[in-house]
Parts: structure tokens; sequence; C-alpha cells
DNA sequence: AACAGTCTCAACCGCCTCGAG
DNA sequence: TCTCGAGGCGGTTGAGACTGT
């Protein structure tokens, strides 16, 4: 074999990056871009090892890399795709723009994990401890955004070791969103190479705004979906079952599918109060719609998903103005009329595909001219 | 002011996968 | 088909910052 070995050599540096290494390998990588990170070292005139320059550039140099404080839509993402994906980091940080699996993890590790033990959950499976072994269990959150509406108390105590948590008003993302209009404010990313170790962030507002109106989302499912099941469905002018299953063949090709939390929390179920957002006659009457599902209409159900303009107050109206029903309509329909039908998921099943599909078949991209933050179905 | 305990997060370690040879 | 290096990934560590006494 021909190739080298990666780190070899004697004298190679470790630790903490000087100021000086940071310059150097910015220098060199902005003149002959990334990639062929064995050679960088010798080039660049750094002594270390090309794993490390990787490692240094994709976690700190880069100059796209977000930092600073998580906004509380950040970690209800951050909680939702952990609860579906685990300790999957490189693949919860594709969903969070700008932000490094290495952020994320250390972000788990020293506040949401916590904190979710703090609420009397176990921080692997995200269900509910057994209270004979966790004693202080204190009563768990109404709904997901109270654990992350919580993050902002972390921001006036440091020394307590986890934040008290206070019950949110049960029209989180309102709150969620006001929490993080009183914290937001500009991130500052490391540009210039220089240490930047300790420094504390504030949050950015345009990625708050945004990731508040994919968590909105959420809610207005439940919101839809409990609407539906008061008896709002009509006549059928799209077939749901089409629609649906579409999202249920969707589920199906994914190599991880045992995502239940999260989608459990938008289909009627909160993993963090381990109980239906519904009672249990409309989850049954849920289900019951989906075995029976010729002659039902979903057209109300899309018309919220699209979009409700008169709702804006409660950010309802996300999917049309972000998403837009029209999107949502040509994009997941053709998807959908592609899809062979041959089983009848039920209502939840299919939320869960619903789910799955925004997580899975859209990514954020960052307009640096607009300072906005777009998300586009892939 | 000094010390101890706690917290944070950059950096490292080791394993895995993929692809080149 | 096998070997091995590059790159990717998740887990862990430890220096430094912070807080309480």
């Amino acid at each position: 074999m021909s190739r080298k070995p990666c780190c070899v050599g004697e004298g190679l540096k470790k630790g903490a990056w000087t100021t000086e290494e940071d310059k150097k390998l910015i220098s060199y990588i902005h003149e002959h871009g990334e990639g062929g990170w064995r050679d960088i070292p010798q080039k660049a005139g750094l002594k270390r090892c090309g794993k490390s320059c990787r490692l240094r550039w994709t976690n700190y140099l880069k100059p796209e890399i977000k930092r600073g404080e998580f906004s509380s839509e950040e970690e209800q993402i951050i909680i939702m795709l952990h609860a579906s994906r685990g300790n999957k980091w490189s693949v919860i940080a594709r969903h969070l723009p700008r932000r490094t699996d290495n952020e994320i993890k250390n972000y788990w590790n020293t506040h949401l994990k916590k904190r979710l033990v703090e609420q009397g959950l176990d921080p692997v499976t995200h269900k509910p401890i057994a209270s004979s072994s966790n004693p202080t269990v204190t009563t768990p959150p109404e709904n997901l955004h109270s654990l992350a509406a919580s993050s902002s108390d972390k921001q006036y105590s440091r020394s307590s070791s986890m934040p008290s948590l206070s019950r949110p008003p049960t029209s989180g993302f309102n709150t969620v969103s006001e929490v993080s209009e009183i914290t937001s404010n500009v991130w500052t990313p490391v540009q210039d190479g220089s240490l930047g170790c300790k420094k504390r962030f504030k949050k950015s507002s345009s990625t708050s705004r945004l990731l508040n109106k994919v968590a909105a989302k959420a809610t207005s499912i439940k919101d839809i979906l409990s609407a539906s099941m008061e008896g709002s469905l009509s006549a059928t002018t799209i077939s749901h079952t089409s629609f649906f299953n579409g999202f249920s063949e969707q589920i199906r090709s994914e190599e991880d599918n045992s995502n239940a939390s999260l989608t459990n929390t938008l289909a009627g179920f909160d993993p963090f109060s381990q109980s239906s957002l519904y009672p249990e006659h409309e989850i049954n009457a849920t289900s019951d719609l989906g075995m029976d599902a010729q002659g039902y209409d979903f057209s109300h159900f899309l018309e919220k998903l699209g979009g409700d303009n008169h709702n804006e107050e409660n950010n309802i109206n996300i999917m049309n103005v972000e998403y837009g029903h029209d999107l949502l309509m040509s994009d997941v329909s053709q998807e959908v009329s592609s899809t062979s039908v041959d089983d009848q998921d039920n209502m939840t099943g299919n939320l869960e595909g619903w789910s799955n599909y925004l997580i899975d078949h859209a990514d954020f991209i960052y307009d640096a001219e607009s300072e906005s933050l777009e998300k586009h179905f892939i």
C-alpha cells in the first residue's frame, strides 16, 4: 500500500489550538479549500495531526458555523430528534442549520439530558423513570415546550444544578416564541480564528423564528386533528387514503422508523407527559377513521396544514407562509401519487409518516442576504 | 481573597465504513 | 478479495471558567 498513515511522526502537538495555528489553518483552507487533511498540516506549517486539523475546522473554524446559546426551538428539535433517533448527533445536526454534531452532543450532555432527568424522564428512552427508583421525580411537563422553554432560566442561574421549571401556558409555542424574543440577540460566530473558548453567545433570532415555526407546525397538527375529531371532516375531495398512505410508504422506506416518540408528539401523544394529548376515545376515533378510510376527506386537515391566515397570533399559519400549501400539495402529493396504496394505515401511523417526512425531506437553507432561514423540501 | 466544587465544551480517542490500491 | 488509510462518528476527558462558601 502506498498510502501514508494520517498521524505518523513525533512531535505532533496536542491540546488547545493557538490563535496562530488557527490563522494558519484558516489561511490554508481559504486558499486551497477543504480536503486532503493528511497533507494539510505539513503544507500549512502546522505540527498537528490531519485529523486534528479537520476537527478543528469542522467543529470550530468553519465560518458558517453557528455558535452560542441554543434557542428554545432548537432545543425542541434536538429533544424530538433524540427521542426518535437516539445519539445520532450527525443526523440531528443535519436538521439544525449551522450547528455541529459536536456542539449538539455537548449541549445534550450538559443541558438537555439533565433537564429530562430533572423532569423524571429517562434521557435514553424519554420515558418516565420509575418513581421508586427516582424519589425526586417532579411533575412531568405538560408538554414538550415546557422543557425547552425552561432553557431561558439557565441564562440567569448557573449555580443551581438545574433551572427550575415552571409550567407554561398550554399554548406553549407562543410562550416559547416570547421567551426566544426576550433572550434572542445577535450571535457571534468565530470568524477571525481566535480562541473563543468559554465565550457566551446570544441566540440567533432568525433561527429561532424559523425553528419556532417548525415546532408550531406540530402544534397545528394537534389542533387540526383535534378539530377533525370534533366532526368537522367533510365530503371527499381528496383521497386522504392515498395522501396518508404516501407518508406511510415513506416511513416504511426509512431505515429507522422507530421514531415513536417524536411522531407520537405530533400525532396526539406527548412523550414527555407520557399521556395522550387527546382523550382516549379520540385517539380510538382516530384509528377508526383510519381503518374506515373511504369517504372521508382531509381537505380540512390539509387546509389547516396549509395555513390559517386567521390565526396568525397563534402561529398556526406557518405552513402557508413558510412551507406553502401549494408547495405541500405539489411536492407531497406528487410523491404520494406515485406511491402504491396497498394498505390502510391508521391515522396515527400516517401522522408518523408526516412528521418523518418533515424531518427527513426538508432542509434548512440559510439565506445570507436576507439573514433568513428557509425550509426546502428535498 | 482563597479555596473547593461544579460546569462547560474543545479536543482527543477509538471504532466503523467506505473506497482506493 | 484483501488490506489499509481517510474520513466520519459517538463517547470521553480535562483544562479553564464559574460559583458558592
